[in-house]
DNA sequence: ATATAACTGGACATCTTTGTCTAGTTATCC
DNA sequence: GGATAACTAGACAAAGATGTCCAGTTATAT
């Protein structure tokens, strides 16, 4: 139903929304989130090139949200890296009937505008305010500990015992 | 939103619903929802595998609908080719917290949810009854009337006048 | 019975989505 | 100012969705 770059995405908002005022790395998101680091970047790229977080380089660098987690909705998310479109005209390319929908494409439409609005009146500052005790993206806790700590230890494989 | 090939079948039951009555070929179908033929076979067949339509070989043969179209609904149509999934249990695979889902995930949840309800409450019999003057598919005064007619007067093009 | 209309099935081609890899560039810290 | 942390960009690979082709099989009409 959602595509699953939609999905990486508002994982990703979601996690800097949560830690708001610390820039996150992507191996930070990509270890919580639970995202091919590889492919995370891209989404980020997206979602900076639509103005919704912004990158920093370097030490110290990372990902964060440009704008209060109140005012970023997750229909904005949606929109940056996998647009809803709307029907706006009948997909038969009909000429005649101008921009009024047959009663399919009406009924399909109408499921749409549903989406887009449930999407637009959540924003990311409900979501991680939700009174529930399931956290979103249920992590911290669970979630890769282990090649974490792998790279932490940073023992090279090949090094010989001394 | 949706794929192309649930667009696909949804014109083909709707076109079927129609002509309730007379088996249409995969030829008039195409004609009239301007989908590809041989894609049109593969979604047909995927169709009555799930028991919605049926296929007649042979001269006077074609595709009909098994059940009336007051006991079809949008989702029956849309479950047998390219099904709508709830979202059961977190992406993540959490174990901890069953099926439960964080508030991110309840919320996409809840928004397939609506389809899933709209879709199931939608029967194709309301789609073709609608008041409105404009017709599903729009088709019948504009689409293929050269060919339809054509095979519709029957003449043998290679037969001598009389 | 035979010709023909029509569906069936599988192979193949193309495009998009998702995922991976590698060589850069930029910022920070010491 | 050099080392290192971190993002950037583009090429490539794998998988899935969509679209095309063709050699079958089945039913009907004559």
């Amino acid at each position: 139903m959602f595509s699953t770059t939609t999905e990486y995405a508002l994982r990703s908002v979601v996690l800097l929304a949560m830690r708001r005022g610390t820039p996150q790395t992507a191996q930070q998101i990509a270890a919580e989130t639970k995202v091919p680091i590889d492919y995370l970047f891209k989404v980020l790229q997206s979602l900076s090139r639509a103005g919704l977080v912004q990158a920093q380089r370097g030490k110290n660098g990372g990902f964060s949200l440009l704008n209060d987690p109140a005012d970023i909705s997750i229909y904005d998310v949606v929109q940056a890296v996998d647009p809803i479109k709307r029907i706006a005209k009948c997909p038969l390319g009909i000429k005649e009937h101008g921009v009024r929908l047959c009663s399919l494409h009406r009924k399909l439409d109408d499921a749409v505008r549903h989406i887009e609005e449930a999407f637009s009146s959540t924003k990311l500052a409900d979501l991680i305010d939700d009174s529930s005790p399931i956290r979103p993206l249920c992590a911290g806790d669970v979630i890769a500990p282990t090649k974490v700590k792998l790279l932490s230890t940073g023992r090279d494989l090949h090094a010989k015992p001394i």
